[in-house]
DNA sequence: CTCACTGCAAACATTTTGCACCGTT
DNA sequence: AACGGTGCAAAATGTTTGCAGTGAG
């Protein structure tokens, strides 16, 4: 087997300006928010970029992904290990520090006989907002996204 | 404000086969798997009834949907609380068993602001099947869903 | 007999991919 | 110059929806 060479990756200002532009916002926009974002700095961004340096980061370990039911991926540029809440009413995300107990992946790993990487905690529930919005319109639901 | 007298809901075959078949395997199929289920038993389903039904079934509670990093959306009929292992590698997923300590749920609530209704816990790794793979072919990933 | 539910097919939304061209190295 | 990366547009996925007809109540 011949030991393929790595090929030489370029650093490119698309690559460079999504992952500033993301590290910047603190919040957890999807490749189409990203997508406008840079659009402000570099006309003439197309999404399969975004979406191929997303991916890319995302291996590298540079940022993480985020999938909530049903709703377009998000990314985060925050690496430090955290959990997130999402409100099922109007969809937005939130960071939620908590200690992450890396115990939990040490019963995981035990319990199922998986080499286990790591984990993610998603907390479901109804933001301050919404709480009072639900109270006066209880049907409505999932506004935003 | 007309209190709505609560429409009746029909108990179809369909739903019905759907919610028996999701509860008889002990797994986590994509609608479209449990489409072909379905379809032994009842020739002419759509995809479009099961979505229905999939959905109706998870707003009343009688089983969970389950999201994973870009892959398609997996049912569970198993309601008591329990976590799930994904296989980065071949997508596989399977249920873990631990203590659910429902004082996170206190915890991010507090730090959150938010009112949580719960949360799920998604660990990350490698089944036994393909730790053993990847170390024969590391460089090769993702080949089933 | 009614109208909630179905099958079907078309519409959507998100993500991926093929291709010809561009710009770093 | 080579070739990794890009923009663009088309394709692939997964899911939702409009509609006319069906069948549970």
């Amino acid at each position: 087997m011949t030991p393929k060479p790595r090929e030489r990756q370029r650093i490119t200002v698309q690559r460079t300006v999504i992952l500033e532009e993301l590290r910047n916002l603190h919040g957890h926009p999807t490749a189409d928010e990203i997508c406008e974002l840079v659009r402000k700095r570099l006309l003439r961004v197309s999404l399969g970029t975004i979406y191929r340096n997303l991916e890319r980061l995302a291996e590298e370990g540079q940022i993480r992904t985020l999938d909530c039911a049903g709703a377009p991926r998000r990314f985060d540029a925050r690496l430090e290990p955290h959990y997130h809440v999402c409100c099922s009413r109007c969809g937005r995300i939130e960071d939620v520090d908590l200690e992450t107990t890396s115990d939990l992946d040490d019963q995981a790993a035990s319990r199922s006989g998986y080499v286990i990487s790591g984990h993610s905690i998603l907390f479901t529930g109804l933001c301050p907002e919404c709480t009072i919005a639900s109270r006066q319109r209880p049907q409505e639901e999932n506004a935003g996204q």
